[in-house]
DNA sequence: AGGAGCGGAGGGGCATGTCT
DNA sequence: AGACATGCCCCTCCGCTCCT
C-alpha cells in the first residue's frame, strides 16, 4: 500500500468519526432538550390537575414557585412566570396530544413560549413549530415570519405547477413559492424600476434569500445566456438544492401581463437546454411582480408547458405625499439648534 | 479582547374575573 | 362599585457562544 493511499484513508476516517462525533452530540443535545420539555409538561400537567381538583388558583403556582426555587436554589427555571409557562403549554396542546409532539420537541423552551403567546390555533401552531424546527430559525427570525403570516402566503402563488410537473416534485415546487413575499427591507419610491429593485435585493441578498425560503442558491443576477448567438440576460438566477433544479426569477416592478410568461417561457428553454444537467429536474420560472389578477394568472398559464408560478410583492413604498411632507435638511438643522 | 447575536429567565404591570 | 386576586404578556437583563 503507498503512502498517498494510506494518507487518503486516514483523512477519510478522520472526516466520518468527525462527522460521527457531531451528530452524536446534536442527537445528545436533542434528546437532553426533549427531556426538559417532558418535565415541564408534566409540571404543567401536575399544576392543571391540582387546580381543577381543588379549585385552586393562581396562588398554588406562586406557592409552589417558592417551594421550588427554595427546595433547589441553584437551579433557574421554576420561577412563577415559567410555571405559568409550563401550564399554559399543558393546556394548549394535551387536547391533542399525549406528550410533547415531535416538531415541537425540537425547539428551544423560549421559542415554544413565543409561539404560545403569538398563536391561538393549535394547527397554525404546529406549522411554525414544524417550519421552525425544519429551517433552524432564532427567536427574532420566528417572531418576523409570525407576524408576516407565513402559513397564509407559503404555498399560495398561482402556477402551472401540477398540470406540468409529476406529482411529488411539483406539490414541492408549490409549497416553495409564497404570495405575496414581504420585500419590506426595500424601501422604493412609486418610479422604481426593475433593476433598482434588483439592485436593492441583491444588497440585501441574505434577507431577501431568507424570504425566499430554505434551499435557494444564488447563482447571479443578469445572468447571460447565449441562444442563436444573441444575448440574453435573466434578472435573477437560483438554483434549488431540494427541488434539484434551477429557478429563474423575472421582477417586474409594474402589474402583471401575459407576455411576461411568454418571455419567462423562452428563458426556461433556454436554461434547461444550455444549463441544465443529468439529474436536474426541470427548471421553474417566478415572476415576481407587484400587481397582479389571478384570472389572468391562470389564463396565461393555461397552455403553458414549462413550470411557472406568478407571485406579487410587497414593499415599504414611501407614498409622493408624505415624500413632499419630509423636512429638508435645513429644516432638521433649524430644529436641532432650537434643541441646543 | 470585545462586540453581536442568541436563548433563558424573571420582574413589572395590565386586563379581566371574583368577591364583599 | 370598589378592592383584591388571577392570568399572562412585554420588556429587559444576563450569560453564553461565535466571529472578527
Amino acid at each position: 500500500m503507498s503512502l498517498i493511499t494510506v494518507h487518503v484513508d486516514y483523512r477519510l476516517a478522520l472526516s466520518e468519526i468527525k462527522q460521527r462525533i457531531q451528530t452524536t452530540q446534536m442527537r445528545a443535545v436533542l434528546a437532553a432538550n426533549n427531556e426538559l420539555l417532558s418535565l415541564y409538561w408534566y409540571i404543567g400537567q401536575k399544576i392543571v390537575t391540582l387546580q381543577q381538583a381543588q379549585a385552586w388558583g393562581g396562588a398554588v403556582v406562586e406557592e409552589m414557585a417558592k417551594d421550588l426555587q427554595a427546595e433547589h436554589p441553584g437551579i433557574q427555571g421554576f420561577s412563577r412566570t415559567s410555571l405559568f409557562a409550563m401550564r399554559q403549554f399543558y393546556l394548549f396542546l394535551s387536547p391533542r396530544f399525549t406528550i410533547v409532539p415531535q416538531a415541537v420537541g425540537q425547539l428551544p423552551w423560549g421559542h415554544i413560549r413565543t409561539i404560545l403567546a403569538k398563536i391561538k390555533d393549535v394547527d397554525i401552531a404546529l406549522f411554525y413549530a414544524s417550519a421552525c424546527a425544519e429551517n433552524g430559525w432564532s427567536r427574532s427570525i420566528l417572531d418576523l415570519q409570525i407576524e408576516q403570516d407565513l402559513h397564509l402566503r407559503q404555498g399560495l402563488a398561482p402556477s402551472n405547477f401540477k398540470a406540468v410537473l409529476p406529482a411529488p416534485q411539483s406539490e414541492l415546487a408549490q409549497q416553495t413559492l409564497k404570495d405575496p413575499y414581504m420585500f419590506d427591507f426595500l424601501t422604493l419610491s412609486q418610479r422604481a424600476v426593475e433593476r433598482d429593485v434588483e439592485n436593492q435585493l441583491v444588497s440585501n441578498i441574505t434577507r431577501f434569500l431568507l424570504e425566499l425560503g430554505k434551499g435557494f442558491a444564488f447563482l447571479g443576477r443578469q445572468y447571460p445566456l447565449e441562444v442563436n448567438n444573441r444575448s440574453y440576460f435573466l434578472d435573477l438566477l437560483f438554483y434549488h438544492t431540494r427541488l434539484k433544479c434551477y429557478v429563474v426569477v423575472e421582477l417586474k416592478t409594474g402589474e402583471f401581463k401575459p407576455e411576461y410568461v411568454g418571455k419567462i417561457n423562452f428563458y426556461l428553454s433556454a436554461v434547461d437546454d444550455l444549463l441544465r444537467g443529468e439529474g436536474d429536474q426541470p427548471s421553474i420560472g417566478l415572476i415576481l411582480c407587484k400587481d397582479k389578477t389571478r384570472l389572468d394568472v391562470e389564463y396565461a398559464l393555461r397552455d403553458v408547458n414549462k413550470p411557472i408560478g406568478v407571485s406579487s410583492f410587497i414593499t415599504k413604498e414611501i407614498p409622493i405625499d408624505i415624500q413632499t411632507q419630509l423636512p429638508t435638511v435645513a429644516e432638521i438643522e433649524e430644529e436641532l439648534a432650537g434643541k441646543l
